[in-house]
DNA sequence: TTGGGCTGACGTCAGCCATT
DNA sequence: AATGGCTGACGTCAGCCCAA
């Protein structure tokens, strides 16, 4: 064969996790990257249920900052955007 | 040649032998704790590309089911 | 005590200490090869469930896609 | 904390790593899980877009089997059902 | 076939740190 | 503060395996 898939050498284990890793990483970043426009539509629907949601908050106290900065980045990206 | 030389030149080559080798085993050993770091960084990147691509799967399915709506 | 039971008795407790040491490390190395070998089991598996992520994430955006039309 | 993140002791490493694992096979076994009523979606479209694919060899010549046995594995679900 | 490069395993020393 | 349990790093021996 070309290349063993278990080399006893670590420098060549290295270089195998790293070429891998490279692949996965394309494989995955090209998938995500056509998920954007799903991920404008579900955008939209999140934002459509957190204006209902948070329509109650309106008029009181002002939000926790602690329970925002530990919460997902979408809700982040619908803050600031 | 003298006995004396070779017994000089046998302690020569082993002295040159221990050393090579012992070179040899402070590169293995860098070597070694670089793989095991590299295993675990990789551990870590695909732990994250699971983690996002489970979250995007429900995501996908929820707007495929509510689609179905 | 006599200077002689002295000398003896930290020898003993040297050849003591090396001892316990040798065994915990044959013990240390055991473990850290198990952890090793751990870390690359769990490369398989990680590496595996992305793999069939991806190929879903695939299959179901292009479902979502044709729903479209 | 409870526990740290980066023991020094390879046995919490490995007990970590285990644990961490059998949450990820977990929550990848559940989501693949709900993922079998999408499938059968798919198997019906599939399922359709072959009928009407093959409906213009009806009374022509036999399918060729060497391309099927090395097609995926829903075309073969599909002749067997 | 064989010498030399790497690596597995050992014992030893030094050091960290939770426990006392 | 002091002790003992684990581990990091070193040097050495034995062995594998591939290019001379």
């Amino acid at each position: 064969l070309a290349m063993a898939a278990n080399p006893r050498k670590f420098s060549e284990k290295i270089a195998l996790h790293n070429q891998k890793q490279a692949e996965e990483t394309a494989a995955f970043d090209e998938v995500m990257k056509d998920l954007s426009l799903t991920r404008a539509l579900h955008f939209k629907a999140q934002q459509l249920q957190l204006a209902q949601s948070r329509s109650n908050f309106y008029g009181g106290s002002l939000p926790n900052v602690n329970q925002i900065i530990n919460a997902p980045l979408e809700f982040h990206a619908a803050f600031y955007s | 040649p003298s006995p004396q030389g070779v017994a000089e030149e046998a302690t020569r080559k082993r002295e040159m032998r221990l050393l090579k080798n012992r070179e040899a085993a402070r590169e293995c050993r860098r070597k070694k704790k670089e793989y095991v770091k590299c295993l675990e960084n990789r551990v870590a990147v695909l732990e994250n590309q699971n983690k996002t691509l489970i979250e995007e799967l429900k995501a996908l399915k929820d707007l495929y089911c509510r689609k179905a709506d």
